[in-house]
DNA sequence: AGTTGGATGGAATATTTATTTCACCGATGA
DNA sequence: TCATCGGTGAAATAAATATTCCATCCAACT
């Protein structure tokens, strides 16, 4: 017996909505139809209608418009308007505000999350704000251009150098992951033609700086991914990017340095594609 | 004597709202001014609000925003939120905003930044407002109590069992990291009294389910982190904690993952630290 | 200090709105 | 022709939400 094709998971924008209201709309019955066809022709309508006020502009039965939600995947109406209400509160975002609502939670656990997503926000902000566009597109270019792209990143810093090495993976771009946890130092590989992704921060490690100098010996370009100006990979040719991330007590979260190191990557790869 | 301020009529449009609003609000009580302040700052929330979003927004009782939409000349919210979601829906589609923002930035690549960005706050939104809180603070005491701690992440998830690892290590409790890359196999430590944390999203990588498996047939409970009840680790003793991420294109970041591995770790060295 | 009247918070109530249920219909295949 | 089953509409129920009410508070005035 085949699958069925309901996915389990609601979807979780207003645009995935469409994509699979389009996807499915033609094997639907006809009433489920007809609110595929009105979700389709009027999504504006959704975050501000009631399910009568739906049920009625696609001419069918409130129970219509409730069997459509679950075909596309959510649990009821209410999941869905949700979704499109806060997609449209999203073009005008208050994250403080909307957190605040949360506050009022039960344990300290809960207030710690909140914390570190509220820090997030804060962090993906400044980083939208602050980062140096055109060195981000210098930096793509030069990536774009390169054999094999080296990345080093240290304890903290590990897990964006390991995320990047997954991406680049992904899209069949050549990398070299140094100075994994056990793993052997494969300083040797660096050759010119390739430039090396290099992030680090505040306390810089010495492994990946010496790394940076190594590589910058050798001509090779250095993309860094750092804190501060003090930080120690400034200098050698290549590009800098500052990313600042807010803390919670003495822990930082790295929302911001990730999200700035994967369209780093997925911009390199569409530079390729090209 | 002076003919009262109080409008008989209410008003027609969103603008007339503001205008009145503005005009008498340095006129009004404390409470009162304080809704006409949010309603000044946050117009667009009107018509996607209830009575109690909107007052706790604005930091007051709901009858208070009643008061508020009498003094404004509605005969109560609802009235006033039919004008506004009257107006919203004459907006759209309110593309225009968004290309603003886009517009001015350079290239393509600045533009998938922006994207990530973007992505990133909605799903720290959607953690914010959809995890199990009181899940989370059971993994929270589950791991405080645990004697080690194991780590299980691999691919994509990877970067997410490394950085709670750096976490852990950095409070002095004691973790094992399983599957590192080119990393032993270090199952054989997993005892009694441990507890171990399984990260892994759709596609499920094997490997970590097996581990999860094996914790589970040694009696050693699992917190799993993933993106979907369907999910292969659901189900033995422990705790799940859902977390999902929007994505950009094919790619996905981790922002809400990360955060939430984050405060996990953190909450337990504060548990610990007792 | 005592009185008064507006302002306020919180809880009770009314209303609207979402969701479930179930009986019926109509096509499809035996 | 009859049984079956997905699809459908309408009405019942559950849940969320708006609205009202009233006891209490507080500040201004006597």
């Amino acid at each position: 017996m085949p699958e069925t094709e309901k996915p389990a998971r609601p979807p979780v924008t207003a645009d995935e909505v469409r994509e699979r209201t389009s996807e499915i709309a033609r094997t639907l019955p006809k009433r489920l139809r007809q609110c595929a066809d009105y979700v389709l022709k009027h999504p504006e309508r959704i975050a501000v209608s009631t399910v009568a006020d739906l049920a009625a502009g696609a001419d069918v039965q409130p129970s219509a418009v409730m069997r459509f939600c679950r075909v596309i995947g959510f649990s009821g109406f209410s999941e869905m308007q949700k979704l499109f209400r806060d997609d449209y509160a999203d073009r005008w975002p208050d994250y403080p505000t909307r957190l605040e609502r949360l506050r009022d939670r039960d344990g300290q656990a809960a207030q710690l999350l909140l914390d570190f997503v509220g820090a997030g926000h804060k962090s993906l902000n400044l980083l939208a704000e602050t980062l140096d566009f055109a060195a981000f597109e210098r930096a793509v270019a030069l990536l774009g251009a390169a054999e094999t792209i080296h990345l080093v990143g240290l304890r903290r810093s590990f897990p964006v150098s390991s995320y990047l090495s997954y991406v680049f993976d992904k899209m069949r771009i050549p990398t070299v992951l140094h100075g994994a946890p056990g793993g052997l130092s494969s300083e040797s590989a660096i050759r010119p033609g390739d430039v090396a992704v290099v992030v680090t921060m505040a306390p810089y490690s010495d492994e990946a700086v010496q790394i940076a100098r190594l590589a910058a010996s050798l001509g090779v370009p250095v993309v860094g991914i750092t804190d501060g100006t003090d930080s120690p990979i400034v200098g050698p040719p290549g590009e800098t990017l500052w990313v600042r991330e807010v803390d919670v007590g003495a822990f930082r979260a790295l929302s911001a340095t990730l999200s700035l190191a994967t369209a780093l990557a997925v911009a390199v790869g569409a530079e390729r594609a090209r």
